[in-house]
DNA sequence: TATCATTGCATAGCATGCTATTCAACAGCT
DNA sequence: AGCTGTTGAATAGCATGCTATGCAATGATA
């Protein structure tokens, strides 16, 4: 068929691959947030479960796995360099046995702040010479490409 | 200062960052891709890889960096595991002693139609519900936050 | 209550990426 | 020729992510 010979031969180029650009900005994003929080003792993995943890401290590991989409095996092995590097504690939890409460320590709620504002400057690098339309519409369209690769 | 103290105790929105969304699309498209191109026996880096080869075999290991724009260790280990899976051969280069060819297995040359089809699946069921306008759009602020990252 | 399924978490093993370091080969110059 | 700086690659060490397992604590149920 003219149509599937058309395809199977048509050159697949990368700049035009979302996939492809998906993977490249999300390791720009990455770098560019890893070297400014660096400084804080902080590395990007450890700042999203901050984020959830500013936001309501003591939950579950299962509760941030929930809220942050990443799996389980994840979350683990990032909780474990956190405790390592001081920022959060686990805790026993009185009613259930096998879960644990995850409890920042006073220098992780010191780091909100100075990691929040990192992470604003970094957007903003990436972001800097788009409109506030275009800005939403970009939002609006990574939400979107979320949702589909959620469903199927 | 009144706009310093509300950016400071104003919540950090991962929903609303445009960082955390990239992540969160990148790791989605990897999955997707992975799980369909593993029965072709690759990984979403080799496939990466192998774009660049099947549209110019032979060629090396530094260039290779500078069309990926990967760092010069990760591709050396990413080849490392395309060697050991029978899909690159490195061969001496004659005409300079520290660089040598990465040449495609026929193995690798005969994966080109389905992988690519696999890779632009993927890609459409991340767009599946976006317009061709929005589509273009959507490459577009991809590209411009890329660039905008590889400035500053 | 004894059994079976579910849930919360840890661990192993692997792929990707990055930074830093090292080394050999080359290139340019004196 | 001999230095020196550059370039191409490999390696070490680490962070993130994922899948697959294993295990103990709970829950549900016959």
């Amino acid at each position: 068929m003219l149509f599937n010979s058309y395809l199977s031969t048509m050159a697949f180029q990368k700049e035009r691959s979302a996939g492809y650009l998906a993977n490249q900005m999300a390791r720009l994003f990455a770098k560019g947030l890893h070297e400014r929080i660096r400084p804080l003792g902080l590395a990007p993995a450890q700042f999203m479960t901050l984020l959830a943890l500013w936001d309501e401290d003591g939950i579950s590991q299962s509760e941030l796995v929930r809220r942050l989409d990443v799996e389980q095996a994840t979350m683990a092995n990032t909780l474990t360099r956190m405790e390592r590097d001081g920022l959060i504690e686990r805790r026993a939890n009185p009613d259930d046995g096998r879960s644990q409460a995850i409890h920042l320590t006073p220098t992780a709620k010191a780091l909100r702040d100075p990691a929040t504002q990192a992470a604003r400057a970094q957007n903003e690098t990436a972001l800097a010479d788009f409109s506030e339309g275009e800005r939403q519409a970009f939002l609006a369209l990574m939400r979107r490409a979320i949702a589909a690769m959620h469903k199927g």
